[in-house]
DNA sequence: AATGAATGAGAATTCATTCAT
DNA sequence: CATGAATGAATTCTCATTCAT
């Protein structure tokens, strides 16, 4: 099966008929006067946007992002429907934010981890272990990117795509890294490594992700696949 | 060992409120005295239902099943809109004949070349070709599988799952194949190896399609996911 | 009371937000292969289009447009709901279609009467006529316009504005060719009397549009405006 | 004789429909303890239902009541949404409060300009001067009157009517103490005049609004309005 | 069998109004 | 008194599906 993902970039003419929307993608931070009201009690009922980002999330992966009914997401939240606009421009905002919030912390953290450790195969343990969200609370991230990264096609070329694209180079770095100081194998070009391995991981994530697996058979698999690819990817 | 194919199954509770029903979910193989009027004179009006399912292929491919009109895939189809409904129950019914129809044909056409082959280099590499598209001309059909398999929760997991899972096991069969003949190292999971190179794979159709990117650089690429895997999951 | 009616062109900042709208104002004419089941009888039945035009200015001469839902007008015409977006791209498009195909109805009309008149004093009387519904079959024409120029301000202004602009222009050239053979005095421009002219019979018709008033009193109305501005503007 | 004013009470069946009903139609002049708190020290927060009443008149001007959002007018007051509820019943009586509050006022200006004028022509001067709000600053109001007057049928028709009827009546009153003292040709009603005049200056003020006129125009024009409407209605 | 105009249920979004702070 | 976040009823519009021709 040759194939392609939800795609990440206007590919021809996909969807378009609204060439518009989402002109001004930032706005909406908070109607107005946060601060008092927000953050509760210094944890629970920490903000309402937050509170709506973490049930759409919810209720996107289990449903997707087109059968969720946009009072779905504000039942989950448990606020009134008409809440859901005073913090999202509309639908596909939400799910922008989604990913504009979460993926940016991932690759924050991503790229932290792997300045942290020195040599190639720390560094691609590293990454394994993050993606598959093994590594402290990236659980809940890795799981967002990896259902909803696959929604909207329309929506995640138009936004997801930068970040995403990001995401890859810094994999992509890492390997560089590693042919640069003899490690990896000089015959595989980095992109294409990068590329191979989210895509690894990612189908790894996914099977556990809606198979519900445990985190015991997860960590054995990423101790798997990450010995695979160390092995294929070893200057010999 | 790990991962047992969690298999894309409606995970617990998935999508239910609608208990609007699956009366007879199954299929319409093609409702009203098929059979005589198809495949007519093996010529003209060869067969009205194939010519609709090629179209539905195509522009789910390019579009989702979700953004994809009916009426899209009637103009596409050169029929009108309520010509669909005369071989198909509804839409969902189409997405699902494609399923059905067409990926049990790739399947087949992967159990037959992996069949041919003898040894285990030669069949991961055309479970590669053949992914990629580069081994005959299924390529788009191979898009409708991945971009739509994450977009409806729904009916990809319920009726594209269990396919999806088939091929997962072929791959994974011929991976066991390796262990047992010697040529794949023993301590990995065939299972995950299947789904770490089809998610590889996939990446790689992903960025190729998005990118525009032409046959040769695919090629190239696909000789070098070829090469890394086969050199990690070398018995060594 | 100084003052200014619904406007007729974009004055400063004015009901802005969707510079859009309308972008391809013309299309829908029928949706495809009219003609066959159109024009039913030769008479009744005559257009699903005309039907719902019809309908609307019933509604909107009665409510105003924005008190007015499209389910009324869809009511009103004895179609579907979703029938009105099969001939108008929306609400708004209906109005605007009421205007386009009804004012320059009667712009032709108007233009046609003035040149057959001769002399000013006639070409006057026949102007008064004609605004006030008293000429021919031109009753519903004016009554369609007096009542409807004055719903939405943005929609008519856009684009309502360039033909109540001709409207006006044939009027003023009245009074200019009125100059020109001296039969009108040469201290008022013929600009400021074609909109004085103008506002004067629609404050009459719109009373008598509203306040249900029979034609005998119209027609006395009209004589009675007529009297005065011809001998208000003629030469001395 | 003719045209009894027909005085834009509804006519017949006119926007029934919405039974919610007018439970008490009247008016709220103040909510809560008013006239305490009220025009206070006739210096700070001098009246806060003023400064709505203002910025609405100012809004409601520009853009028409069914296009203007109550957060607007709040925001053009500078007071909180809320705010509004606490002086005015709904938004609705915000609309119904203008014209019964200046409307008013405006009619007893013109009342008494008039009547300080002696003889006909000077009034009929007057009578143009204010409402081309050449005579104060009363344009803006004047402004919401026309703009308004056009847009909703059940509001204005139920409670601008009266005052605009009476507006109308103030101006007859003119032309019949006219024809009473023989300055005015007796061939004409004096209803009908009235509604004329008002008419032929709305359309000059129209014109005037919306060409981004300067005042001198406007002068120019009212001059030239008033000459062709003394000569018209003269006795001869 | 085929057509495509018509249908109307369903979904997103807006905004007047309320009410806890 | 004021505030403005929250509410949810109401409205427009879409599009899968039907059915008369």
């Amino acid at each position: 099966m040759a194939n392609s993902e939800p795609s990440f970039s206007p590919p021809a003419g996909t969807e378009a008929s609204d060439g518009e929307a989402h002109e001004e993608a930032q706005r909406v931070v908070a109607p107005r006067k946060r601060a008092r009201t927000s953050r509760r009690t210094a944890s629970g009922n920490t903000d309402k946007r937050e509170r709506i980002l973490k049930a759409a999330i919810r209720v996107f992966a289990r449903k997707g992002f087109y059968s969720t009914r946009v009072s779905e997401i504000a039942k989950a939240a448990g606020v009134a429907d008409g809440t859901i606009y005073l913090y999202f421009k509309n639908k596909d905002d939400v799910l922008i934010s989604i990913f504009q919030d979460r993926i940016s912390k991932l690759l924050e953290v991503l790229t932290e981890a792997v300045a942290q450790k020195s040599n190639f195969e720390e560094k691609l343990r590293v990454v394994v272990d993050l993606q598959l969200g093994l590594l402290d609370g990236s659980r809940e991230l890795a799981e967002v990117v990896t259902v909803n990264l696959r929604q909207s096609s329309r929506l995640l070329k138009q936004f997801g795509a930068p970040l995403f694209g990001k995401y890859l180079e810094t994999l992509a770095r890492v390997f560089e890294e590693g042919q640069e100081n003899g490690a990896v194998r000089q015959d595989v070009s980095p992109r294409v490594l990068a590329r191979a391995l989210w895509g690894a991981l990612d189908a790894i994530a996914l099977g556990w992700a809606l198979g519900g697996g445990d985190e015991q058979m997860m960590r054995r698999s990423a101790q798997q696949v990450a010995a695979t690819f160390l092995d294929g990817v070893r200057t010999r």
